[in-house]
DNA sequence: GTTAGTCAATTCAAAAATTGAAGTGACCTC
DNA sequence: GAGGTCACTTCAATTTTTGAATTGACTAAC
């Protein structure tokens, strides 16, 4: 499906990037966050071409991230909502969020966080759910299960 | 310098997009957090070609995300490193990994997360800093300052 | 009742990016 | 000195993306 070299990997990071990692998804999804639902709205405030957002909004709608809806039958009119595998992904716009605001920040934020329960704008952060405290890119490491490690060491294009 | 349309934008997730949202690009990150360090061994563990290995290589270098570091001298030989930009991406690769893990799994998880203030096996989790509860997908909500909404209203193309 | 406008697209040629294979240069090992 | 390693570069062929124009099914204004 995606022109890369990403078929079905078994690991997930590459798999999540294969359906969702390209520049315009991203953007698409960002808008959604953003309450964008129809196709003109995506093309003005995004300024991709029209020719792939169409594509992009089929290859999401296969995937299952985003339902398109008639919100008209005649003309046929359509709308488009994140299904809660898209809305699932709020996390990675947050993250790409909070990155963007520590390290290519201009004066101001145009968009915040809300969180609902408390009221409050916030800027999530990653806790660990075992011991509770916040985790920072020092405290973590990456494991590899031992036959992906062994898979990787003998291999060529093991991800 | 990116192919898209997304030069000098206000938002930073659009910014943070432009930077680190394509594919290959989100793989190489992936590969660094998972300690790979040299040119072929991005080659082989990820598939993609020398020729644009080599360009979103130097493009991240550029952009303060990888350091080049010489490892030996002749002959001339690097390896590339994170930077504290690169490392603070961890949540975005991480946030990947735990859509991937719930929308996209096979069986097997062949990459773990350790916490090692803790010592445990963890799935990172986003919280509010205000009450500390788990944010999920529903218990927020985007605002958009009110000149961004403006803006976004008139004009064509504001991220 | 014609003209203009909206909206969700599709079409198509030109431009740009990516692939895949081959090559390069500076070494090291056998 | 033949072959191998490593970090790339080069280049033609393929694939994607762009940008502009067009379509089709309407609705609203004059």
């Amino acid at each position: 499906m995606s022109r890369s070299g990403l078929p079905s990997q078994t690991c997930t990071i590459a798999r999540a990037v294969a359906q969702v990692g390209d520049e315009w998804t991203l953007l698409i999804v960002r808008e959604m966050f953003l309450r964008t639902r129809r196709f003109d709205d995506f093309l003005r405030l995004t300024g991709m071409s029209s020719h792939l957002l169409s594509q992009r909004l089929k290859k999401l709608e296969a995937q299952g991230v985003i339902r398109r809806k008639a919100y008209s039958e005649r003309p046929p009119r359509y709308e488009y909502h994140l299904t809660e595998k898209g809305r699932d992904l709020w996390a990675v716009i947050i993250a790409l969020k909070q990155w963007g605001d520590r390290w290519l920040s201009t004066e101001d934020t145009p968009v915040e966080i809300m969180h609902k329960t408390c009221g409050q704008v916030v800027a999530p952060r990653m806790t660990c759910p075992d011991c509770g405290e916040p985790i920072g890119a020092h405290d973590v490491e990456a494991l590899l299960s031992q036959p992906f490690e062994l898979e990787r060491q003998a291999a060529r294009h093991v991800l």
